[in-house]
DNA sequence: TCGGGGCGGCTTACGCTGTACGGTACGGAC
DNA sequence: GTCCGTACCGTACAGCGTAAGCCGCCCCGA
């Protein structure tokens, strides 16, 4: 009974490979969430067993590295067929493309700013993504130290996500958290207050448009850098 | 033998309560770090069996809302005791002075960030925080809809974080992240060069300020705000 | 044609996690 | 004196990542 391997002349059997695995990941975070990523998880989606698992990738830290490198790959895709301006024109524009690029890749995987945050390591994927970002600046004008610090004062955003305190995503009903403010109103009367304001004056959709949002503190970003840059 | 309980005539018992909890949550967060929080050796380290703690949280995950809640009070402690001009006068220096104060705070847990990250849930005394915030805009002459934006804008910097994608704080050495970019110069030619360029003009300490940077970033948007709300 | 690696999968097992369930000692109310 | 709620302990379980060992198949060299 033992080893009966499935089906007749089986093959090549299960047919694993690093790639293999990385999509299926990809695949199982993207359907049921990264907490639904077990090892065993990722085994079963792909017919085997956890430990056959171990012969492709070292251990699940290497797996959530590799679900880094899947999305980088995803992105520098995206980048390259990306029709911007040349920096050296405007390198505002080609950097703010290459940013919203980005953030449409990130956002077809929620998940992807909660790992790349516990990957604190260099990553050579990340390394090189934002290289492609400080050669866009230096073609543009940028020197080395404004380009550096541009990188600091971008952080994540050059990615195409940033911090939100406040349900971050599909995390529960559109207008959850207004509900949420409005419970604790009287803790909270300016916030009670600004979307008060915010309902009775704009549309009716859900008071808070995060593309929007996520555009605006870009360019006050690139507006405050263009300003430094062009009086250096 | 069973239940000998500690001691002579034992009173109270070990005398737990959710805010001794907590407390001890943050010590062992601050000391052994996040990872080693775990319900058991939260419980040693009260003297106590792990099962006792659920008497006074709900679960873990009231844990780490528990954890938010300390720093938030620590935080609004640390903001209480500011002496920062009028926000009426000056509300860009007044917020300066709030978010560097609560980035001080957070220095001193470096494991809040994360915490922070994965409480998507609207958390009261976030939001209490954000209010704050938002109050001292509208007093420095923010209509609610600029003071929306400016808290997306602003994201987890108002609460005196970035998202930093390479070595986040006391990952590695000071300068690893230096050398790690170093092994792969070939690949991300361009940052190699930055930091060629950065060591021979600027001090010899570790090539990166962080708290440098995080200021520049604060100032870049906090003046783009402050442009943006005078032409307004 | 045959023999033998070794690759790729399976099985088992260990230590760790969070936590459900059921006891048990104590203090105070009646 | 009885009773009950509070606070704590002991045990147990499912699920996690993964170390170790076994076994069958494929390919290669003789």
């Amino acid at each position: 009974m033992a080893g009966k391997r499935t089906g007749a002349s089986t093959g090549t059997q299960a047919g694993l490979s690093r790639e293999r695995v990385l999509r299926s990941a990809v695949a199982i975070a993207d359907e049921r969430g990264l907490a639904a990523l077990t090892m065993r998880s990722l085994a079963e989606s792909l017919g085997v067993e956890a430990m056959s698992l171990y012969h492709h990738v070292a251990n699940k830290e290497a797996v959530l590295d590799g679900l880094v490198e899947v999305v980088m790959a995803e992105i520098e895709e995206a980048v390259a067929g990306l029709d911007a301006p040349e920096p050296e024109d405007d390198w505002r524009t080609a950097m703010r493309r290459r940013v919203l690029a980005a953030r449409d890749v990130l956002l077809r995987h929620p998940w992807a700013p909660s790992v790349f945050e516990t990957r604190t390591g260099t990553s050579l994927a990340v390394a090189r993504y934002f290289d492609g970002v400080l050669a866009l600046m230096r073609r543009g004008g940028f020197s080395y130290d404004l380009g550096h610090r541009a990188l600091h004062a971008l952080g994540s955003r050059a990615l195409g996500f940033s911090q939100e305190l406040f349900t971050p995503d599909g995390a529960g009903s559109p207008a959850a958290s207004e509900a949420a403010v409005a419970a604790m109103a009287e803790q909270v009367p300016h916030l009670a207050a600004m979307i008060a304001d915010a309902s009775h004056d704009g549309a009716v959709l859900g008071w808070c448009d995060y593309q929007a949002e996520f555009e605006f503190g870009l360019d006050l970003i690139l507006d405050g850098l263009e300003r430094l840059r062009a009086a250096s």
